[in-house]
DNA sequence: GTGAAAGCGCTAACAT
DNA sequence: ATGTTAGCGCTTTCAC
């Protein structure tokens, strides 16, 4: 590739004026021109490895999420891009699988390339952040909160979880398990605590952790943990899947065994976007993955813009879609109240975020 | 962050040295600990900009592609992750959103950051590929052809819609529509014409083009299409969605108007590993896209490596997964073959390559 | 085996 | 407004 040198050569101006056309600095008219001509017969672009040395800093964020094959993390990629985009930054997608090697690796890596900034959805709460906090590059929180203090958008899991349960609740199920992620998992932890709370409040005498099931949050786990339930002596009438593939693979057991929604009612926390299945036989709560993604892109252009106000965390509020269908007979008195709360198949619910100060 | 002159120093040896140490160039035992020891305490790590500047070339690899949120892509990005990162690569992911702008700003950036190679699921035909292929960067074509004549992997496409159309066929349905992507695209444009060869072999008094359909590579697509289809004066039997996107559009609006398959039958061209579909009402010809992505990734390094035969491409065979519901009894006669080669619906089936030179 | 020194392509003082 | 120049941190000849 051409270099400024050869293109300043051929506009018959010193290098530093190619560099600051292409930087929007003060030119005169006559001479950008003479460049941008110049440039185009050379086919010249300029060296961003150059350039990112040079100025310590690169134009490129990061995006560090544990799995990359879950809609939820790409429909939160969709929202950083098109925030990051917009701003001229371009977005490098990092997947780490959960591993807390390949994790440290990329944020490694995040340093060394100088990368504007990261948004890190981390694997687990053991992340260390100490390098790259000291490297001075700005992260963002996303999903999970990190045990720092640095900006963060999460969802309000807790009462994504009472949500999911209060609903089957009142659709008349009554022998409701929890299945969720890894207990070492934030918000596998918090949807579950929110079930745990409607459980107590509405059966206090049913023993709180026999329905209770950590697993991976991959939709293998969900399908092992449901056919592990549907193995008891009593199995349970209805299932709250704390985040979409426990769902898949819960529905998925469920169908296979003959049991399809409403027959066992099913809650899942998240959307679930490629699913084929009669409109609303199981309630959703929608997860705000792409308000998400936009919201910690702004946070982390702020950041990258040298603002320095005390982290923020912001708590994005979900919505409840309810299913249409209710409980079977054989299940116990349903409220009428959740019949008649439904909604269109089709709305596409805006998602309000709530601002809260850390 | 710390410098090799800094270490050097540290050591007590020269800034080449250290360079050494972290290159595993020949150095001494006893100046080797010393270098890491005071690597350790300074918490050095290789600034691989300016590595990158000087090597002209960089250890990532960038992995293009049209749509982040179709979980084909993702599949095949967990198969190029695979391979990348333990030849010591890390992988960037850009999305283009079949935006060829974006595209060629994606291509661009590889070239001006020194990425060592380039995996390319082209936007359209209409790629270009002069300005990386003056750079002398490896590219190598997933999914679509690209014009050029460089590596590539694709899928048996034509054969895929030959497989969906023909069990759909042999299952007894008599008037199956196509749903395809934008005639431009590859893999859409062939799909279809595997449809077309069964359909006029069949039925070769029927209009070829009645009953297919061009439209966008995702469900939305699909769900406008297949309402067009079910508004027809005299609608389709069944349905050959000619990608995992299309098809959840075609079946969600199929459910929402009551003709859940096989009521009306559905052959798939590609995995649908989010649905909860009861065991195999739907036909599904298995793309092996991590395997694709695997390959490339493999070829990609050999390139990389300098390797410099003539360029190949390679054609990946797909895997048919008939439903094991036939069509409803309203539908014409039906082969008891079909009935009859079913397959577990937790058959995991390893996908067999197939090499073809160029 | 080891060190000295040049230079990858760019940007940002500084000087004019 | 424009040119000159030093230097970002590393790798790699070239001497020794």
């Amino acid at each position: 590739m051409a270099t400024i040198y050869e293109v300043a050569k051929l506009a018959g101006v010193s290098p530093a004026t190619v560099s600051r056309v292409f930087n929007g600095m003060g030119v005169s008219e006559e001479k950008a021109l003479a460049v941008r001509e110049a440039a185009r017969q050379l086919r010249f672009s300029p060296n961003r490895t150059a350039r990112t040395l040079r100025r310590q800093e690169s134009e490129v964020i990061a995006l560090v999420i544990p799995d990359i094959e879950n809609p939820y993390f790409t429909e939160l990629a969709r929202g950083v891009e098109d925030v990051a985009q917009s701003a001229g930054y371009s977005v490098v997608l990092c997947n780490t699988d959960s591993d807390l090697d390949k994790e440290s690796t990329y944020l490694q890596i995040a340093i060394s390339e100088h990368m504007a900034g990261v948004i890190l959805a981390a694997a687990s709460d053991h992340t260390n952040l100490d390098d790259i906090m000291a490297a001075g590059r700005p992260v963002v929180a996303v999903d999970r909160g990190t045990g720092y203090d640095i900006d963060g958008v999460v969802m309000a899991n807790r009462t994504a979880g009472q949500a999911a349960t209060e609903n089957l609740v009142q659709s008349g199920y009554r022998r409701i398990a929890c299945i969720t992620g890894p207990e070492h998992i934030e918000t596998a932890y918090e949807r579950a605590q929110g079930w745990r709370a409607v459980i107590a409040r509405n059966f206090p005498d049913a023993d709180p952790d026999e329905l209770l099931r950590f697993s991976t949050f991959r939709v293998d786990g969900g399908r092992d943990v449901m056919e592990e339930l549907l193995a008891l002596p009593e199995p349970p009438d209805a299932v709250v899947a704390a985040n979409n593939m426990l769902g898949v693979g819960a529905i998925q057991v469920l169908t296979e065994h003959g049991l399809t929604p409403p027959r066992v009612g099913v809650a899942v926390v998240g959307s679930l976007p490629f699913t084929t299945l009669s409109p609303s036989v199981v309630t959703v709560v929608r997860l705000p993955a792409r308000h998400m993604g936009v919201t910690a892109a702004r946070m982390l252009l702020e950041r990258i813009n040298g603002d320095d106000q005390p982290a923020r965390t912001i708590v994005l509020r979900n919505e409840l879609q309810p299913a249409r269908t209710a409980a079977p007979a054989s299940s116990a008195t349903r409220s009428s109240a959740a019949a008649s709360s439904t909604v269109p198949a089709t709305a596409t619910p805006v998602a309000a975020p709530e601002t809260t100060r850390a």
